[in-house]
RNA sequence: GCCGAUGUAGCUCAGUUGGCAGAGCAACCGCCUUGUAAGCGGUAGGUCAUGGGUUCGAAUCCCAUCAUCGGCUCCA
């Protein structure tokens, strides 16, 4: 569930257990569609929102069998057959499950412990128990409702098909997952379904296209935005107001370019672990460049080449919007939300170990800011730390006084988080700011990280009080994140109402009559003199049409420009809402502009 | 990259069993000179994603490639 402050945990609630028993239930509905044998069961556990289950199938399931499947399940919920619990030995569990592979493989990672019935990280030793319904068994710890009449038929409702890896490894069979939700009530479904309808209206790459704002063209190459005079404005919005409010907390600006030799990556430790998502090299003469992807490197080899730096000059804050290349693979881009070419709000702060709060407090600061401006005002906190095993740089020393160090900050600054295990990157752990939009989904967007291991990788180094040499700590930081997947989730989070100082037209002014374009024009050249961003509609269109498409538009003021406006020297402003507030001076249009964008509204 | 689906005009979409490629909006040209969410008429617009194949004949059937969408995996 997503909101974590609720008393109940999700895990212990009815829902929970309504959504669980429906797994079960369309499980059996799917088994039955197929011979004895044929079909096999991974896992269907609830999940945010509804729950899955994954089945190994003999041919593909199409949205049409879900008619089929919704129809036998509420069948099966008609006929109120009781959840019956029995727990097992695993020999007993295995025989049951004989044929049954995956199940199999759960019953073994039970038996040796540590693992629960989901293959989840499990602290003891647990019990092996089967829930059993008509004639469906499956290996399973509960709860469930008591019986499936329990599950409301009119508020299930099959999802989707997918395919997922089992136990989530790419190296493992891929299996289909169908998706599906229930709630306790109709209701409930219903506005669900809403919030998906909601969600869909407001994609940003609908209302990109609708708006204007970019393109992707498969001349350019899949993942490479193009950005349409509108959207580049709202870049430009976007990043000035970033480095404005840096430039404030003292942040520097650095520009190191788009292409770095191959070598520096081996270095730093980047070719390692993502190889495989850079750019192939351009080799000249036996040099192989890569194409930028992460300014970590380059802003150290920056701090190195400026000269032997004192503790005196610490901290050091290096700001850059660099454009950065990452070789997403061709699954995984999404819109303007994952994308081949990023410009990411980056800085790195070289800083000594006793300044890593100061740093910290400092950067989250600055995005507590910035969240605010855009109306993000609902985010909490992931602690991402080392997992067990994986790309972790092994130094169990630094990535402890890393660990500390961000926790004493975070403690300090009173931030509450909720640690990930297995989230870090390679070179540290990192505090991501995950922020709530206005349906309620969460975007990972700010992210705070403390790195001990890429300093001394590319030996960096201060000199100290003790006129000995010291490796510098350095914090990474991005507000923002990227520009291009901010803009998405903007776009998403005002559906494209954008607040008038982020709208790429604030104003379109609104000639009724032929005769009144010359006047529109002077009033619009007022406001352009007042740092407004208008156009005039001097189209053939009627009235009506032209504050349609102004409207459509989500232009927050229309200026409608008739022969009582001209006579008065006014202007009558109707707001995107549909508001009507009647004729003005337009200097009390500029001023009502001026002061919305102060206010951020 | 993997599983599944989709790809027709700038946009949204229609196109029967294989038989002359369509509509609305937008664009352009006229007429109308307009009072708070679409005025009227006309014109133009297509390598049916791309490349092969089957066929007398392919938007339609088959194969490959590319792109997009829903997920999985990954995300410095």
């Amino acid at each position: 569930m997503s909101d974590r402050k609720q008393a109940e945990k999700y895990e212990d609630s009815e829902l929970y257990r309504i959504r669980h028993s429906a797994a079960h239930i369309m499980a059996q509905a799917v088994m039955e569609m197929f011979e004895p044998g044929e079909a096999k069961l991974a896992i269907g556990p609830p999940i945010d929102n509804g729950f899955y289950y994954d089945f190994d199938l003999p041919r593909p399931l199409t949205p049409e069998d879900f008619k089929a499947i919704e129809k036998r399940m509420r069948q099966i919920i008609k006929e109120d057959h009781q959840f019956q619990k029995q727990v097992i030995s695993a020999d007993e569990a295995k025989k049951a499950f004989e044929g049954q592979p995956y199940k199999l493989e759960l019953i073994e990672g039970l038996e040796e412990g540590g693992v629960d019935e989901y293959g989840e990280p499990l602290d003891e030793k647990p019990e092996i128990s089967f829930y059993t319904h008509d004639s469906f068994t499956d290996l399973c710890r509960g709860p469930h409702v008591p019986s499936t009449g329990k599950v409301n038929p009119d508020a299930m409702k099959l999802m989707s098909i997918a395919g997922a890896y089992w136990r989530g490894d790419e190296n493992k069979p891929q299996l289909q997952r169908i998706y599906g939700t229930a709630f306790a009530t109709a209701d409930e479904l219903e506005q669900h379904i809403w919030r998906i309808e909601e969600a869909k209206k407001r994609d940003h790459r609908k209302l990109g296209k609708e708006l204007g704002l970019f393109h992707f063209s498969e001349d350019i190459g899949s993942g490479i935005p193009l950005f349409t005079p509108k959207g580049e404005i709202m870049r430009h919005i976007m990043e000035d107001f970033v480095r404005e409010t840096q430039t404030r907390y003292g942040y520097d600006h650095v520009w190191t370019g788009h292409l770095v030799k191959e070598d520096l990556y081996h270095k730093s430790g980047h070719y390692e672990n993502y190889r495989d998502s850079m750019f192939p090299p351009m080799v000249d003469d036996n040099i192989s460049y890569r194409l930028k992807p992460m300014n970590c490197p380059s802003h150290m080899t920056l701090y190195k080449e400026m000269g032997l730096h004192s503790y005196r000059e610490l901290p050091m804050r290096f700001a850059e919007f660099a454009t950065l290349y990452r070789y997403e693979k061709t699954g995984e881009l999404t819109g303007l939300t994952r994308v081949r070419a990023l410009t990411q709000d980056d800085c790195h702060s070289f800083c000594t170990p006793e300044q890593i709060e100061e740093e910290f407090t400092l950067a989250l600061n600055l995005i507590r800011e910035v969240l605010d401006r855009y109306h993000f005002t609902d985010y909490r906190v992931d602690l991402s730390l080392k997992g067990d095993e994986g790309k972790y740089v092994d130094d169990p020393e630094k990535w402890q006084k890393a660990e500390a160090a961000l926790r004493s900050a975070l403690d300090k600054n009173k931030v509450e988080y909720t640690e990930a295990y297995g989230e870090a990157a390679f070179y540290g752990p990192k505090a991501d700011f995950i922020a709530k939009d206005v349906l309620g989904r969460e975007w990972q967007l700010s992210t705070i990280q403390v790195d001990f291991i890429q300093p001394e990788r590319l030996d960096l180094n201060y000199i100290g009080e003790d006129n000995a040499e010291h490796t510098p700590v350095v914090i990474h930081r991005a507000v923002t994140g990227t520009t291009e997947r901010f803009l998405g989730v903007i776009i998403e989070h005002f559906a494209g109402a954008f607040p008038v100082w982020l709208a790429p037209v604030q104003a379109v002014l609104i000639p009724i009559a032929d005769r009144h374009i010359e006047y529109a024009d002077q009033l619009a050249a007022q406001m352009k003199e007042a740092g407004l961003r208008v156009e005039v509609n001097d189209s053939s269109d009627r009235m009506g049409a032209k504050i349609r498409n102004a409207q459509n538009q989500k232009v927050p003021y229309m200026l409608v420009i008739g022969d009582r406006e001209m006579e008065a020297n006014q202007a009558a402003l109707r707001l995107r809402s549909g508001e009507d507030l009647g004729a003005q001076s337009i200097d009390a249009i500029i001023n009502r502009a001026q002061q919305d964008i102060k206010e951020g509204v």
